[in-house]
RNA sequence: GCCCCCGUAGCUCAACAGGAUAGAGCGUCGGACUUCUAAUCCGAGGGUUGCAGGUUCGAAUCCUGUCGGGGGCGCCA
């Protein structure tokens, strides 16, 4: 906000430090002001000072703080009070700024209106940008560790559209390897034509594939019929790739009750047998070229990047992009894919990857291969890199293992536990408008622990937490929007238009006003570095800010009906801004609960 | 052996590009519903930001070292 008054005034500084002869800083940034209670921004002169005492012109004996302060008190007496602006102070050697409250509180409304559900969106950049992420693996488990990789790509996708970008939304599917030929055996051997029940497909696969594991496990002789029915798979015998087609499908049909369940859909849905043949193909290519390395049959195909490159020390080590015996790994598909992708979007910005920290190394090999291969593009290819769900005790989530929380199981529990809720808070409701809003709490609470963290940091899962609705959660922002809607409804009429303030703003109502005006740059940083987490954080900022406002001010009943207009349209405001806000978090935003 | 991540209140986490007084929630104690939904609000208590140096006018934030925890390093995905 402000953008360009803020620029013409850095312009009138650097004129009058000029003129004082004191050497102007590079950039002149603006930050908030705390504990002020009111709009304004800040910039320091410390800089400023510390370069002069550094050419030695500093004014004999003074301090840079000192001398700081001496220069804003100098700049704020030159600048006088700008147009728009109430007030200019200098402060502890920096120069404060404050808005004219009225004006300042209008524009931000009329923001807010103009954008609507939009609001905190920014102008387009005309640049678009691929996001890869759930990559589930047919004929296994979901569970809560794949929730968080959802979770994140979904919102991280919504949060860059905000910011301007044209988002392709991609998912690629693990749908052969060794553990769909597990899957395969058990199934032909054990469970020969049955079919998944209508509820809890992936359950069942994953079930099937847990058995399967446990099976070799106990008796490795089996192993030989793994390996014999892999051969069958890639001599692309009919009946094996006919059923492989078809349980495959079962895998599908449950993702998509997934992702419709979270609100997810995609543009580009990828899948890794389509790339095996390319990616086979591609690694004959780098063996001629003399990037990859052919020690068949007494080793694999690997990619020796250190040497290529002439590094000394450890960086990129080597890895294997083909097995001895022919067959592909992770890395043969990945690098055609990656082709496959720019090939599709040409004018890709950006082609994000995420996928958990663990896999930091070969992602970076993989990048740094497409590099060497000489791929214009391969700079744009980014890792987004976060971590793992753990059980308490440091346990890892593993379908292997059996120490998993089933995706299924937490959205029932939820949805339960928010139903109850929802019964004991609200009776009033109708019973569908209950299942709607125990969904959309339910969902929106497990959604917002996962978001409202720092990408790297590992998220240990346990229900009570995870199901915690209260304090810091979604439903307190859900809450916030429901109260905000109460009013509007109540008033009849939603307002259409924006008011100046005709009285002197209260306390609640400027807090209110300032977190909303925050949502904009929350969502510019939130795109930048890729973490909901800002977003979440300025959300509960805003609900805080709502609730409070709320307790303390009267809207309906206000004590004059110029206030009872502009506060309606402040209410307006800040449901734009919850709902825009949850929608960047692809959590539900209730009309009541 | 090499590399990456984490370490902030009793617990779980915040803290915009290094800026003014490190903030929330949970838990504990005490308050506020005849008033727009109390899934709310107010108050109290709680800190040598693991440790030691360094850079800087200024460090939770950057650098070096160190301790503790987690993870990754050629035929798993």
């Amino acid at each position: 906000m402000f953008e360009t008054e803020l620029a013409q005034i850095a312009e009138r500084i650097r004129a009058i430090l000029a003129e004082h002869g004191i050497p102007a800083p590079e950039s002149i940034d603006w930050s908030p002001i705390p504990f002020s209670g009111t709009w304004g921004v800040a910039t320091n002169f410390f800089r400023v000072a510390a370069a002069e005492a550094r050419a030695g012109k500093a004014p004999q004996g003074m301090k840079v703080p000192q001398r700081a302060q001496q220069i804003a008190a100098l700049v704020a007496e030159a600048l006088g009070t700008p147009e728009g602006f109430q007030k200019v102070e200098a402060v502890r050697g920096y120069l404060n700024l404050y808005f004219d409250p009225a004006a300042y509180a209008q524009h931000v409304l009329e923001v807010a209106f103009r954008q609507q559900q939009r609001f905190g969106s920014l102008a387009p950049r005309g640049q678009r940008v691929l996001v890869e992420y759930s990559q589930p693996n047919t004929h296994k488990a979901f569970h809560v560790g794949h929730l968080r990789n959802v979770i994140l790509g979904e919102s991280v996708c919504r949060i860059l559209e905000a910011a301007g970008y044209d988002v392709v939304r991609a998912n690629y599917i693990g749908d052969i390897g060794l553990h769909v030929i597990k899957w395969l055996w058990n199934y032909i051997n054990y469970h020969h034509g049955e079919a998944p029940p209508a509820e809890g497909k992936i359950r069942w696969m994953g079930d099937l594939y847990a058995e399967a594991v446990k099976r070799l496990e106990a008796n490795p002789d089996l192993e030989a019929e793994v390996r014999a029915l892999f051969a069958r798979w890639d001599a692309r015998d009919p009946e094996i790739v006919a059923l492989w087609e078809k349980t495959r499908q079962w895998s599908m049909e449950g993702f998509d009750e997934v992702y419709e369940r979270l609100g997810v859909h995609f543009d580009r849905v990828y899948f890794e047998s389509e790339v095996e043949d390319p990616g086979k193909e591609l690694v004959e290519e780098m063996i001629a070229k003399g990037i990859a390395t052919d020690e068949r049959p007494d080793g694999p195909v690997v990619v020796h990047l250190d040497e290529l490159l002439g590094l000394k020390k450890e960086t990129y080590r080597s890895y294997v992009v083909l097995r001895s015996d022919g067959t592909s790994l992770y890395a043969t598909k990945d690098l055609p894919l990656a082709i496959l992708k720019f090939q599709e979007y040409p004018d890709l910005a950006r082609s994000i990857y995420v996928i958990d920290v663990r896999q930091s190394l070969y992602m970076q090999q993989i990048f740094k291969t497409l590099e060497i291969m000489g791929y214009p593009w391969a700079d744009k290819l980014y890792h987004l890199a976060y971590e793992v769900v753990n059980l308490p005790g440091n346990v890892t989530m593993s379908s292997r293992e059996g120490t998993v929380v089933l995706l299924e199981d937490l959205m029932r529990e939820a949805a339960a536990r928010a139903r109850a809720v929802v019964e004991e808070k609200n009776p009033a409701l109708d019973d569908t408008t209950k299942d709607a809003v125990a969904d959309a709490v339910g969902m929106g609470a497990i959604k917002y622990t996962m978001l409202a963290r720092e990408n790297t940091k590992i998220v240990t899962f346990d229900w009570e937490r995870a199901l915690d609705f209260n304090g810091v959660a979604a439903p307190y922002i859900q809450y916030a929007h429901v109260r905000a809607n109460s009013i509007l409804r109540k008033a009849g009429e939603a307002p259409a238009d924006v008011l100046a303030p005709a009285h002197t703003l209260h306390p609640a109502e400027v807090e209110l006003i300032s977190q909303l005006a925050q949502l904009p740059e929350a969502v510019r940083r939130a795109a930048e570095d890729f973490k909901p987490l800002h977003i979440a954080n300025q959300a509960y900022e805003i609900a805080r800010a709502f609730n409070d406002f709320y307790n303390q001010c009267p809207v309906l009943n206000a004590e004059a009906e110029e206030v009872v207009a502009f506060r309606l349209r402040l209410v307006a405001a800040a449901k734009y801004a919850l709902a825009a806000a949850l929608r960047l978090l692809a959590i539900d935003a209730p009309e009541r609960m």
